[in-house]
DNA sequence: CAATTTTTGAGGAACGTACCTCAAAAAACA
DNA sequence: TGTTTTTTGAGGTACGTTCCTCAAAAATTG
């Protein structure tokens, strides 16, 4: 009744330890004969790794990077302290943990950076970054070499990355809308507003949003994406015209980052007690925002949960293990202000 | 820069290696000044005992029972489910799994049973019941005996239980009553439903509902609780007359097991559509409502989480390691037609 | 001071696995 | 057939910890 060893299934396939040992590491020198005697035993008597042992005798130590994007986005900010809490508090055993910024919108950085992380040959790497054929190229190259590389928060589905860590954004952006339509059950138009449309969550965000409230919600229209570009002289400017242009302006969605400046600007011009907003991602910014009933809700996902997830997931990659996905599915969370998890 | 071992700690304190086992295990028979040594050592070096090896060297197999109570509930329906899937999936190391199942509202059966646990002495307990006295004492008892008790689902706060682990229900009522507000912008009546109000959920979501309509939504009448007592008929009469008699009935708040009666009844009153629905728990009643715009949101908790915190959290009691807060932590989730979780 | 008790050290075996070496057995070749 | 090659077995050591024994050293007692 107690859990087979690699010693039952030597016993039981009439081998000795080191063949079974062969066997199970795949190592040279066995006959197919043997091998299959040996697998017969182990599927028979059920044995699973006992990883943690095997961890023990080989001293392994998994070494994963998070290249996550610098500057001062709130966003990025809460996965680095993220990151930082899950490397101290040894909750994922044997794994050693770096994070490297990089420039956000500079492909070739980025790519430098993966270049110099190949020399290092790390396991595993969690990349947040956008797509472009650089990219593609670089995360192809630490494929070769044998690192384990997932993608984090953005997907990059055109590359060889094994695996995505992070929302359906489609989904998120079609959960925003069907907010938005319950929340306003009169007519209007609805501001949307992101950092830049050249990212893919905020394209697929809007797409997801579109679509909704097109099929559902007739009362409504949503405008042209206004795009923010980190320029916030800019930004209000636009922003302050579309409120004073549009006397039917009755909610706004807030794509990406810089939650915080759209609500200033919002603030200033005295119509955001009538305007029904959503944002992504919760921030000290949104918190509060949320608290004052500034914001209706905002669409999140659990930045602690999506590191650890990260970590295991490279894991599972590295031993190539079963993913337990019930466990890793990252969720659309609906964040109100009595919802809200503590900080 | 390696982590420390045992090894280490004992060269540097300069004492042998039994020493500092002694003192790492609390065993006999070491002066109070050798004692100091080690452990200054230990924190000089940052020693953090591998779990793994520590298991491993002696044979450690933690055997946790799940309480559950038996019946048609979906709900706990789920949670089997996820117990069974945990057993399977080796996800937490070293665990054995027994599920046992109570009638729920029988306090003497849920107490033999917890006394003949105490005789095979589980390791930990993880119990969802309401509490009575005779809990209360059955649990003090598995507490003297040294087995680690948490509360599932419903917490059992005046008992010796060493953690709960689910939601915050006063809040989740406050999230339904917070969506309901927004969502029904007009004026009208709330039926409220639930099983039992002598559930402590039942309880805690209503008085964190009625809070935020009392003060939030003056538009709105909460209706005195409906119980069901799980008998259909008489609930159906019930609710009949409720629907039939109250033509400013806007919302339905489902508070408890039994929503899919609940939309049985109120589809055949042909009101329905025109109400604004909110429930508790993903089942595949909910689901089904979801996807048909019968039910607006649900207000969840994440079952495999619960299961997987429970024993993650029951093995830390066992070997009295800290409790990573930031994982266990249950969150209210909001759940609608467009973010619902694949099944 | 010796006798007793307490504390400490040295060493080994074990947990389940990995990985190494060397020799023996079996199979394939000539 | 003998020779070479491939496959297998036996045994050991290690990982970091626990737990055991036995003897030696130190502290405490009379």
């Amino acid at each position: 009744m107690t859990k087979p060893t690699v010693h039952d299934i030597a016993k039981h396939a009439g081998v000795s330890l080191a063949t079974v040992d062969r066997v199970l590491n795949a190592r040279p020198g066995v006959r197919q004969n043997t091998i299959a005697k040996v697998q017969k035993a182990v599927t028979q008597l059920g044995y699973v790794r006992d990883t943690y042992a095997a961890n023990l005798s080989r001293r392994r130590q998994y070494r994963f990077v998070f290249v996550l994007p610098e500057g001062p986005s709130q966003f990025a900010t809460t996965i680095k302290s993220a990151v930082r809490e899950a490397a101290v508090s040894h909750i994922v055993d044997r794994v050693s943990l770096t994070t490297l910024e990089v420039p956000a919108h500079d492909p070739h950085a980025i790519v430098r950076l993966l270049q110099n992380l190949n020399t290092q040959k790390p396991d595993g790497v969690a990349i947040m970054a956008q797509e472009t054929p650089q990219i593609r190229d670089a995360i192809a190259r630490l494929k070769q070499d044998g690192t384990a590389v997932v993608a984090l928060v953005s997907d990059l589905p055109n590359t060889s990355r094994d695996n995505f860590i992070g929302i359906d954004n489609i989904a998120a952006g079609r959960t925003a809308a069907l907010l938005m339509g319950r929340f306003l059950s009169s007519q209007g138009e609805i501001l949307i507003v992101t950092n830049s449309m050249r990212s893919r969550d905020s394209l697929e965000r809007r797409l997801g949003f579109d679509n909704v409230i097109a099929s559902e919600f007739s009362g409504l229209t949503a405008l042209p994406s206004v795009e923010s570009f980190d320029d916030h002289r800019r930004t209000a400017n636009i922003i302050e015209d579309v409120v004073a242009s549009r006397p039917n302006l009755v909610g706004v969605y807030s794509m990406g980052f810089g939650t915080g400046p759209l609500l200033d600007i919002l603030r200033q011009s005295g119509r955001l007690r009538d305007l029904t907003v959503l944002a992504h991602e919760l921030t000290p910014t949104t918190r509060q925002a949320l608290l004052r009933n500034e914001i209706a809700a905002v669409i999140m996902q659990d930045v602690g949960h999506l590191v650890r997830s990260s970590m295991r997931i490279l894991r599972a990659i590295c031993d190539d293990q079963p993913i337990f996905e019930a466990q890793e599915r990252i969720r659309i969370e609906v964040v109100l202000r009595e919802n809200m998890p503590d900080a």
